[in-house]
DNA sequence: GTGACGCTTCGGCGGCGGCCGAAGTGCCAC
DNA sequence: GTGGCACTTCGGCCGCCGCCGAAGCGTCAC
């Protein structure tokens, strides 16, 4: 390469850290929005605790990951929502075909069926829940779809009046589509899908399912997303 | 890896497609919107013709790429406009400071001055002008960014008595916002943005500069933009 | 036809990077 | 203290991938 194009290769360096199977497992993993230790990754992404350490290595030294330790452990998690978004999008990218596949045993069908059902992305909720609460809010005319993605005035006050504070003046969007890569649709993502989400776990109108990022609804779940937003209840499970 | 994840492995395989410099190089030239030749791309971006031949070769069955040949040579351009936008959002994360670097000629710093003014990005206008326009858009009421980032009602009224004829049906979304890498603010994208920089250098409000992706407003422009938007002809200068 | 040109294919080279196991470091429990 | 645990560092191995030049193929100009 005879004329140095630093941003080619700043482009290069940071698709290079994703450009790795393990850092990409790890990375898929962190979009749940939590902390976790170098070796439950390392569990997860089937190498050597060795390995591992040093994808870590990488990924906080490029500003990916942040890390925090405590004692022996490792926390890691992913540095702030810009990241998360990078790793979003470029996840919603690669073809359905590709990752589709079959559940292999009984176990991973419903941990499978309960992530479709409901999971967090990254700090927002996604899966078919984030798919019927994001088209109730459009249908009410609280956000608006179709000439771009933002919440509409009485979708602002919408949100006051369902006791889910929303930060006004942040430099972060309120509203993002983000891409539901099992419902091929967007929902919605920003601070506005923070807060709700975050609202939801705080309230117990939703609540973490097993150990991962499955996330089910209450039945006071149920009942405040019917008066909230009209949303059936049949459409929740 | 005991377990294989075939959403890692995809992603990892797409981030590997530009997760080189030569190819992230090709992709950035591309985010003109425009084809190009194979041998462009290779004095581009200073290799060999046969190194450049298999990077495209592996660009095009990712399908980030399509070629079109004609007969000696090969046309290459970006697939769609979700690859453009997966392109501009990685380029737009790498750190402002490793983009940034002085000219090394006066013939480069005036090439460089001219991108900052204006100029395409993808299929819609970005640089000082898009941001202009944008924020034209915004401060008259037409394009709302505090809740997120879409047109108002005033706004798609607008773009029709501009003579900007918008695709509503489309499955593109009408507004989006694109980072703009130069002023590190967002600019229009999306359906809107495209239509608004096709009526543009068809109506000769703007013109392409030099062979590259510079584009300049010109006398006309300037007054249709200072009619339509209430843009100062300082501003686009 | 003849030569020039754009691109592709192939062989070979070199370097980078992911992987592991072994050894080492720091922290915690007992 | 003693052992165990989480993580890191190091050395070495292996495979992949980007690079080039040479040769080949199709297209265009004359």
């Amino acid at each position: 390469m005879n004329t140095e194009d630093p941003q080619a290769a700043g482009l290069a360096a940071l698709a290079g850290l994703i450009a790795d199977r393990t850092r990409a497992a790890c990375l898929l993993a962190l979009l749940d929005g939590r902390a976790w230790t170098a070796g439950e990754l390392a569990r997860r992404a089937g190498v050597a605790a060795s390995t591992l350490s040093e994808h870590l290595g990488k990924l906080v030294a490029g500003g990916l990951l942040t890390e925090e330790r405590q004692g022996r452990h490792r926390y890691v998690r992913l540095a702030d929502a810009r990241v998360a978004q990078v790793v979003e999008d470029l996840a919603a990218q690669v073809p359905a075909a590709v990752v589709r596949r079959p559940p292999r045993s009984l176990r991973e069908a419903s941990a499978g069926a309960a992530m479709a059902r409901g999971r967090t992305c990254y700090d927002h909720l996604a899966g078919r829940l984030g798919i019927v609460l994001t088209d109730a809010l459009t249908r009410r005319g609280l956000l608006r779809q179709d000439t771009g993605f933002a919440l509409t005035d009485a979708g602002v006050e919408w949100f006051g009046a369902a006791g889910v504070p929303l930060d006004l003046g942040g430099r972060r969007p309120l509203a993002r589509a983000c891409l539901d890569w099992t419902e091929r649709r967007p929902h919605l993502a920003g601070a506005a899908g923070a807060a709700l989400c975050r609202r939801a776990l705080e309230a117990g109108w939703c609540v973490r399912v097993g150990s991962g990022r499955a996330v089910a609804v209450t039945p006071s779940g149920e009942r405040v997303f019917s008066d909230l937003l009209g949303v059936s209840r049949d459409d929740l499970r």
